[in-house]
RNA sequence: GGCCCCAUCGUCUAACGGUUAGGACAACGGGUUUUCAAUCCGUUAACGGGAGUUCAACUCUCCCUGGGGCUGCCA
């Protein structure tokens, strides 16, 4: 199939757009099919620079490349590729304008005068009077000869669709399945602005004709545009693809997804440091589902798993708590060696001596099970690349039971039972044996060893086990530690 | 106001006439553990209301209620 992702560049890659376009790729993926990138700028007013550059790298980033139509060549720069172009709405101009003249000629749509001003106040009045706010279709009254003079004269006007008020519209939606609209209480659209612009409903008709796309799949805002689209197929003649609208994505008070309540652009949740991975598979789960209990998706067993069929229909609320599970989730199942070489530049920045660290595999896996974002990684292994401040007030430490006064005496024992230890010896087993036994000799309790250990070599109140530490940062360095606080 | 859509735990959801209404996140409790995580086990928690159809409704129909979207020369 042939699907496409059309945004407009109004601002960054926003997350209800990215789980639209993720479906959309899903799918063009699961059919072998195509998955089109279109860029719909027809609002010149709110046109946002750089806004098309953030929507392609943010999709690549996140592995969802197009296969047509608007990419970045190698030198980074906005193009083009594709049979069915061009792909900039802008750069389509003289074809809506095309469609357009056919429909006027039809008698299917017809030019509108009328004043903004004067549309505000015949609003005002229909309101005033509890009537939905439509279009009294005073131009399309007008006659032939009026309309010719004005238009010669350089009236500024727009295209107004000529919707049929008798008919009743019908159609079959792949998620929300029969919808019906009665055409009286459809307005008469504008489809061609005075600047020439096409409106969305006519751009994406003749777009997703023209483009052959057979599955439009967009946010559920759109269902109450659907029968202008729906009749302009038919007038045009063509047959429209199919549509599925997707279910909203909520605020946590159930409205729609907005900026003023919460975090919406991609770019901010990759900047936080959320994986790619995390990010699709919380987003594929919102609103869909695979009927199994599985979880944990990659992109790959979603291309295995997704069908359209199994998307809601209600709003599902963006619930960031899940989001962060799954993070946790895909964090611990990077490869190792992977995890290292995500965190090492971060490392290094701050701390340049882990650049040649030869133990930086080692020590960076024991954090791996415990971070939630790469950007933790500097200071969770801070210890291992600076000395660290040591209190006593973190090493007397009540629930381990481990009083103030009793501090000096615990870390002399365990000085004497690690420097017992050999330095071709030192080793996890080595330590764990030597502590251990030192714990069975003294009769104090585990916590009353390991605690003031892993405090004085870390200076944190957690932190991986004394051990590890131990065994990663070397005979030396951990006697010298354990002596400085002594 | 008009049109359209939706409705199961707090949240994401399973159920396609017959289930003790299942899972996940969160919360809470516990196990493990030197700490924090991670991990394991458990607990609390839902069919919005009313008619109807049926031997039988979370599932089908209707009404109500509630929520949402749209109502721009924005998309």
């Amino acid at each position: 199939m042939r699907t496409r992702f059309p945004p407009s560049p109004t601002g960054l890659l926003h997350v209800g757009a990215l789980r639209t376009a993720l479906f959309a790729w899903l799918v063009a993926r699961k059919t072998k099919g195509t998955f089109i990138l279109r860029i719909e700028d027809t609002d010149q007013a709110r046109e946002m620079a750089g806004a098309t550059e953030n929507i392609i790298r943010t999709l690549v980033a996140v592995g969802l490349k197009p296969d047509e139509g608007v990419h970045l060549d190698q030198n980074g720069e906005i193009c083009e590729r594709g049979p069915f172009g061009p792909y900039h709405q802008s750069d389509r101009l003289d074809l809506y304008r095309q469609y357009a003249d056919q429909l006027l000629a039809g008698g299917q749509a017809y030019p509108c005068f009328c004043t903004a001003e004067r549309l505000d106040l015949m609003r005002k009045d229909q309101e005033k009077r509890r009537q939905a706010p439509m279009y009294d279709r005073t131009c399309c009254n007008l006659s032939p000869e009026e309309v010719k003079n004005r238009i010669e004269a350089g009236e500024k006007h727009v295209i107004r669709l000529k919707v049929p008020r008798e008919e009743i519209i019908v159609y079959d939606d792949l998620i929300y399945g029969s919808l019906t609209f009665k055409g009286h209480t459809v307005d008469d659209q504008v489809l061609l602005k005075s600047d020439g612009f096409p409106t969305y409903h006519l751009a994406h008709v003749v777009d997703d004709h023209l483009m052959k796309v057979d599955l439009v799949n967009r946010g559920e805002e759109w269902l109450s545009s659907l029968p202008k689209h729906l009749i302009l197929f038919k007038f045009l003649g063509w047959t429209p693809p199919q549509y599925a609208h997707m279910p909203l994505i909520l605020n946590p008070d159930r409205t729609k997804l907005s900026k003023r309540k919460n975090s919406v652009a991609v770019t901010d949740y990759l900047a936080k440091g959320y994986l790619p991975e995390a990010l699709l598979n919380f987003l594929a789960l919102l609103g869909w589902n695979p009927g199994t209990e599985q979880e944990l998706f990659s992109l790959n067993e979603l291309i295995e798993a997704f069908s359209l069929e199994r998307v809601q229909k209600a709003g599902a609320v963006f619930d960031l708590q899940k989001l962060d599970w799954l993070q946790g989730q895909w964090m611990r199942k990077i490869p190792p060696q992977e995890f290292v070489s995500r965190i090492k530049p971060l490392v290094v920045e701050k701390f340049p001596a882990a650049g040649t660290d030869p133990k930086f595999l080692e020590r960076a896996s024991l954090i791996q099970e415990r971070i939630t974002f790469f950007p933790e990684a500097p200071d969770m292994l801070s210890y291992f690349y600076e000395i660290p401040n040591v209190s006593l007030d973190l090493i007397a430490n009540p629930k381990q039971k481990i009083a103030r006064e009793d501090v000096p005496k615990i870390l002399a024992m365990i000085h004497e039972a690690l420097s017992g230890v050999s330095d071709a010896d030192w080793s996890q087993t080595a330590i764990t044996t030597a502590l251990e036994s030192l714990i069975a000799s003294s009769g104090m309790k585990k916590g009353q060893i390991l605690w003031p250990l892993r405090a004085a070599l870390t200076g944190r109140e957690y932190s991986p086990g004394a051990y590890e530490v131990a065994t990663l940062l070397g005979k030396e360095e951990t006697i010298r530690r354990l002596a400085a606080v002594a």
